[in-house]
DNA sequence: TAAAAATACTCCATAGGTATTTTAT
DNA sequence: ATAAAATACCTATGGAGTATTTTTA
């Protein structure tokens, strides 16, 4: 009996032309894919795929079943779609991913909020860098991501949350406590401490301080911004700090934050997901439950 | 994940409006069929059925996916006729049903043939009446069925492969053994032995003497053409033979066949398969086969 | 209360994983 | 020789069966 597993699986040989791509574009081990293969042919009695030395090819008849296939394969998402928009938001099964410059300061206000709200909800995190979120969220392997914004992909919507103001963060000694609002022309004699490349934040800073990799003085990269607090405190450079994170990462007495002066840079925490998903109502909602965690700090 | 399993459990329930019936229809157990339905409605994220004391009823949503349900179903159906139709006839599965008059006669013969020319065939059979097959070949469960023409349902196509003819058989005793040919009105004075109620050969030969069932000076029937022959061998009665028995049911002395004068009364034997099954080059295959047979006795 | 669906459990088929072999260039 | 698919084998998931309980008109 035919399966949409096999057609799934087929679909993918289509596109890759490759059993062991297709194979790790649906998540499973080559052998499991060709086994499927087969069995659809046997199934269907007809030769789909020329198994040649590098990479293969489809039959006349394969690319028929691949077109079919296709319509079927979309009636059904088109299904799960209805589904979707049928049922309130935020519940089943959420695929979520979140940067890691978001993830340590909102998630565990977040996730108490969202429980209590819509005990349906099923969430399943995902953290990682923005580039591979993306990816990830295009691929249909995520739902919806929370990310800085802009992201621009033509197959993606996003939407605004809220601002998320960034703040000079320095060593606590006396010749800097006097500044109760900084420029960013104070900051150019400074060392400016970053996370490693690959960090949309990393990028964000040296955008608002006006300044190119190849200006940096040092080409240190830190994996987490707790590492680069430690080294504020410690007196190695400044960085800048966004709010979200204040409370987490700037308890050490060691640690001075100095908000900027009007107009106070920022970065935009907002959503985005697969215009085709169907997921706009739980980004709103979501949305919803992010700006509330923000209003009460 | 969603599987065409679930949404073919899911017309089955919208078809029935009752899961036991539902299950029946899709030869599983209520509890699997129920475990499934309920299986998609969780993955859904949508009640689909609501559950009452006699007879169910499908939510509003549950009507929307029985439909997208049913589109996809019949799309995969369309896909697999595809498929059916590109491949050589007479490979893979045949799920054939074959009445009982003539199962016994032509299969010893039929399926050495078969294996010869089309080894790819992998043949299940299945015998009985012509009411049970015809209702399994609209329900889908057997793919093509030899039986006696006419038969006569919106939904088939059949195809006429050969006359069969029908003998008297007789007591060999000397009394009739003179006659070289025999008309119905030989007959009218003879005690006729027939099948069973339900048997179509019993209608048939019912027929060809222009007798009702109620003129019949005996109820018997039997469940068998070989207990008929052996009651006629004793002396019990006649029957109307058909041609294609003879060589198996005929073997005994004490049995005399004598034929019709012309137009000799047959019976049409044919073939029947659905017409939106893409079976006709299979039919046509098997007919080849069939007609073969009979032209070499 | 009785009919029908849900639940509990057990079993088995099958999908998938790892390791290896075969195949085609 | 090597890349890629097929095969062998094992494991685990899940679909289905039987027996039973729960539900609701």
């Amino acid at each position: 009996m035919i399966t949409l597993r096999q057609l799934r699986y087929l679909a993918a040989v289509s596109e890759t032309r490759h059993f062991g791509q297709a194979a790790t574009l649906c998540h499973v081990t080559q052998p499991a894919l060709s086994m499927q293969i087969q069995e659809l042919e046997q199934d269907l009695g007809l030769q789909l795929v020329e198994r040649r030395r590098n990479s293969i090819a489809l039959t006349a008849d394969g690319e028929e079943v691949v077109r079919r296939a296709s319509s079927i394969l979309a009636s059904v998402s088109d299904l799960q779609d209805y589904a979707r928009r049928k049922r309130p938001a935020l519940t089943g099964l959420l695929r979520l991913g979140i940067i890691p410059s978001i993830a340590p300061y909102l998630l565990p206000k977040a996730l108490p909020e969202l429980h209590k709200h819509f005990p349906e909800l099923e969430l399943r995190l995902r953290e990682t860098q923005t580039k591979s979120l993306v990816d990830e969220l295009v691929r249909g392997d995520l739902d919806l991501i929370v990310i800085a914004l802009p992201v621009d992909h033509p197959e993606l919507e996003t939407l605004r949350v809220f601002e998320d103001r960034f703040f000079v963060a320095q060593q606590a000694c006396s010749a800097t406590r006097a500044k109760k609002r900084m420029s960013v022309a104070d900051l150019s004699s400074q060392r400016l401490l970053l996370l490693e490349e690959g960090h949309c934040l990393r990028d964000q800073v040296l955008s608002v301080c006006a300044r190119s990799a190849s200006t940096l003085d040092t080409t240190f990269g830190a994996s987490s911004l707790s590492t680069v607090m430690h080294l504020v405190a410690n007196g190695y450079g400044i960085t800048l700090l966004p709010e979200m994170a204040a409370e987490t990462e700037a308890n050490d007495a060691r640690i001075h934050l100095v908000p900027f002066c009007d107009p106070e840079p920022t970065r935009t925490i907002g959503l985005a997901w697969r215009k085709s998903s169907a997921r706009r109502a739980d980004a709103e909602a979501l949305s919803q439950i992010l700006s509330g965690i923000r209003a009460t700090p």
